[in-house]
DNA sequence: CATGAATGAGGTTTCATTCAT
DNA sequence: GATGAATGAAACCTCATTCAT
């Protein structure tokens, strides 16, 4: 795990276990929510103590911001690397809800976190600035792709890009999210393969239907 | 069941304790989650006495079951009202949707008390079975109303109606559940008068574009 | 259970419910000593109500007293019964022996109510001067007894029959009260016949050479 | 064990605060029983705090299995001192009885503590393996003795050790537990040195007719 | 950088008991 | 005579956090 002892080798240590902790926090809030987390199954699943998140994070405050700062981070990452001007305008509409959908069934600790803070209000979102910008650059490229699709006369005009970025976040979302009462109530199990395949495929149906011709 | 009031009824005091209770601790659960949930609130918003509680409930944990219980069995109660029969089959859709849309926007607890039941992976809910009766009453309906859009030439073939089920409950669900952090994020009140009826409005126009022919 | 219906019915019904109430109470407090005795617990094995408890018996200190006396004049009726003339004055050692190990075995919550009421220092007995007949009677008999047995020749001088007494005590009191711990320290089960006989008569034995010239 | 003590040192609080909540514990459980028993009065003996209790000994359960397995090897530490092989048998064998009584009498918490055990059905002690060795080496001591009594001419054969020892421990332990109901029962305070005096003597007595030849 | 010991405050739950009819 | 509803007080226990090295 270490790397190789030469130079500043202990700073790394430091910067691991910070890390470790981070993401047992992740888990640990996504898992059970804010009240709901314990210091001590963090501490525990980062091998580490209970003492060294104080030393980190000074309190659990602390520790669930940088816990909700990390999975916005980690989704703006990934949203930078989506492009969506090499191609049929469609296809790449549909494959731009592949890569939400895809991420959400990821990175369920994303949905657990996000519900959490939703819980709260946004508490903490509304106050760190920083998180501004994060959906801003794909709904920008989702109004690129709706003129050049309406442009090559696939697409109709009228969309608005924050709407359909909702309404593709939504179809993805809520059927993570809330796939324990969903199964429960509908008798079947949301995760399994055959049923996700069917769910995207008539998401995908239904995004494709609202902006084509 | 309760004995006739005469006189300076006392009697049902019981019963109408319990239901104060029983209010607060859906209110309580919805704002707070299952382990940020205080008996204490409880207590108070119900001008009774955390006692009282586990007199009528025994523990959070049936607390929690009862107050679960309590807000699908006012879906439930809701659903049963709804009738699509005699209409233009495309207008009973969009009114359909507007019925769980306004439930919901009506009920934020039902919200708040079904994404803390996810957050436990619907233990209470899987162990329910009086609750499995849940949605397939609507779903029924909507397959019924496939049908007779199809037979009316108004709508195609091909469209589940459980899945539909879950869309219109995705478009809705969504955006109340997660407004907080979209309103962040988009920087706009997602609540205010003009976001919402433009959101309803084009979810609808989503739906209907999805099963018109 | 209740008997004929005729004249004042009822009022054995009371004394019925009464009984079954203190029943319980002794068979609680033997089982789980004072604190640990619960009044629903008693309330449920005497299938009344707790609140019927505090009906007859005020509070639980006065249901505790009741049950202390309860047992305490069952030993006594007991007692009453013990004759120790007619024999050869060994032989009628032996058979006192053997009714008051007889009854410790047959009537466990005897043994459990007094060590209960030794752990409060006997503060009921002390207050309670009916009890103080208790014991004399049978001591009485054995100071009878001895005398008799030393003008035979079979039993020599110098005995104190009220140490004879709490001698026979402890030997079957001791075995039975502290069976538990015995049983897991010498690792076996002191209550299975073999071992109840063996040490029935050693013990018989230990007295009958206390006593014997 | 303990790290050297330097300067100022507080360094074994730990253990001090553990060993006094421990001494406290095993006081309370044995006056008390273990339902009755308080934390907080713990607490307070103990001059520490309530939190300081489970933060030790993680709940009441905890502490009572800690506090029963103090008394226990306290007893056992002192059965290693005991010799029974440079003396006269019978006076070695009377000398062993004292040892046991006096051990009873010094140590009230221990027939408190074994009561309260008993009541249990010895729970604790039958999961504790570690106790087993108990009260081996003392009936390994009784049954020598008894070997090296019959050779010399003073012992008769055919006692059993194991029950032996049993006889000695009900003599003197009966007497201390049941002081309380035996002194208002029998109108003389048992522990009165004129009365403990006589027990122990006519006990000794009893104890030495059963093996002398 | 790291850690063992300690703790105030408050959370959930239980218990014996009383109220009001 | 009997009962359902209600309750104050306190019990056990947990949690986030800090102290002291």
């Amino acid at each position: 795990m270490k790397p190789p002892a030469f130079g500043k080798t202990r700073v790394r240590d430091a910067e691991a276990t910070r890390a470790r902790i981070l993401k047992a926090a992740v888990r640990e809030f996504a898992r059970h929510g804010y009240a709901g987390a314990r210091g001590e199954r963090i501490a525990k699943t980062a091998r580490s103590s209970e003492r060294m998140v104080y030393y980190y994070f000074a309190n659990k405050e602390g520790l669930f911001r940088a816990a909700l700062e990390t999975v916005y981070a980690s989704l703006r990452d990934a949203e930078r690397t989506v492009h969506l001007d090499d191609e049929d305008p469609l296809a790449a509409l549909e494959s731009f809800c592949r890569f939400v959908w895809d991420y959400y069934l990821q990175h369920p600790e994303f949905i657990g976190l996000v519900n959490t803070e939703n819980l709260q209000q946004a508490r903490h979102l509304r106050r760190s600035p920083r998180l501004g910008e994060l959906v801003s650059p794909v709904v920008g490229l989702l109004a690129e792709l709706l003129e050049r699709g309406q442009r090559a006369g696939a697409m109709r005009p009228g969309v608005d890009p924050a709407q359909l970025y909702v309404s593709i976040a939504s179809l993805g979302y809520f059927y993570l999210s809330n796939q324990h009462t969903l199964s429960a109530v509908l008798g079947r199990d949301l995760l399994a393969p055959e049923h996700l395949q069917a769910h995207w495929r008539s998401a995908a149906d239904m995004i494709r239907r609202y902006v084509a011709v």
